[in-house]
DNA sequence: ACAAAAGTGTTGCTACTACACCCATGA
DNA sequence: TCATGGGTGTAGTAGCAACACTTTTGT
């Protein structure tokens, strides 16, 4: 490699969304240093060599600034124009990744003590172009839910179809019509009846609901 | 920024398509460099501070390898595994690009003598992991095909509505039927009736369309 | 008895598939 | 007149949208 070709910075942002009393929410950090310092981001960070693929230097990055782990990461694209980064010339490769609500409590770290969930539909201003990134992103995240089967992982192992639909209403941000939602989920043959119900209040009890693989796949041919 | 941090050679490369002859090919051009010294690859190169864009890179590098330019762009997905390069780590960004084959003449620059055309059901053995690039930009190219009008960047400015038809049969690798794909693709209203006919051999003549709008745009809500 | 969420079917519309014949032309 | 590709319509099916009432429970 002759020396005049230049290096860059390379960095893996994590959006990382969940669904949380039927809102849909993503995981911001304050940032402790300049540039921007103060203000919130999408958390991420400078790729080392250790890591041997991009997805290592995301789950790492995510798990060092908010001690979040085991999650589902879905690369997206690259955001690398001159001069979205003060600090010199940074491309950044974004990452959809999701969580449910159950595993959502942070605990803190070193890079964390400011870490936070945010609504979607009130997010503070936020560092760099991390709001195009954001805005990408959830496009993204609409698409998969409904082309894939990724709800899984925004539900927790066992679920009612309520609770689903709240799920991609929250991130379609529209409510479904309750019938020809759970007909379309039933005709996808995703879920297996647990034969239990949930009590939750003076009404009739719900279902629940599992699903069979819970390996990520497209639902289309 | 930190001495700590690490850099990275970045690079763009660039999977063109085009329809020829009822035959989708591919853009490769011949390595007259190790590593992959004469095997064939996706034109492509290394980001220099000077492009302000990737989209800049990704023209740049095809224009010096190949002399194709003015051509439809679009950014992928970024490809980062450790040991991708033996020369060190390159992180790619894959690109999309699609070009009318009445404007593949290629001319022959200082870095393309061996630049070509090659049917993608027939490739040669690629260098580093282009066959993982490339497979990658086909589904990306059937998908675009299916919901956006990018259709009018294979095609010339005028064209009969059989012509269009073998676009979408050479991309999706299978025929369709005529009635069903006319009846789709005027339902669109994407086109307009350029009231000229295109006479070739002992048949009827076609009638001849062009496309309304030459932007790029999705074809669903 | 009532309040509250769970659960369930039908109808109309739109979009896709499959399929066969006539038309305009040059040789 | 024949060979060639251009051009057209219909019937069946599958999937989506709109819509209201009964069921089961706790209080």
């Amino acid at each position: 490699m002759e020396e005049i070709i230049e290096k860059f910075y390379i960095t893996t942002d994590a959006v990382v969304f969940t669904v949380d009393k039927d809102v849909l929410k993503v995981l911001l950090i304050k940032r402790k240093n300049p540039p921007f310092k103060g203000m919130f981001a999408i958390p991420g960070g400078f790729l080392q060599n250790k890591d041997k693929t991009l997805d290592e230097c995301a789950y790492r990055e995510l798990y060092e600034e908010t001690g979040v782990k085991d999650i589902f990461l879905k690369k997206l694209i690259a955001f690398g124009d001159k001069g979205r980064d003060p600090r010199g010339r940074v491309i950044t490769v974004s990452y959809l990744a999701l969580i449910s609500s159950e595993d959502i409590e942070l605990k803190p770290t070193t890079d964390a003590s400011d870490a936070g969930w945010f609504p979607v539909i009130r997010l503070p201003k936020l560092a760099f172009d991390h709001k195009d990134i954001l805005r990408h992103a959830l496009d993204k995240l609409k698409s998969e839910l409904d082309t894939t089967n990724i709800a899984f992982q925004l539900l927790p192992e066992i679920f009612t179809l309520t609770e689903m639909q709240k799920v991609y209403e929250a991130a379609h941000q529209k409510m479904l019509d309750k019938r020809n939602f759970r007909k379309k989920i039933k005709s996808l043959g995703l879920l297996k009846d647990m034969h239990q119900t949930k009590m939750e209040g003076a009404h009739r009890p719900a279902k629940l609901y599992s699903f069979k693989n819970k390996i990520y796949c497209s639902l289309r041919a």
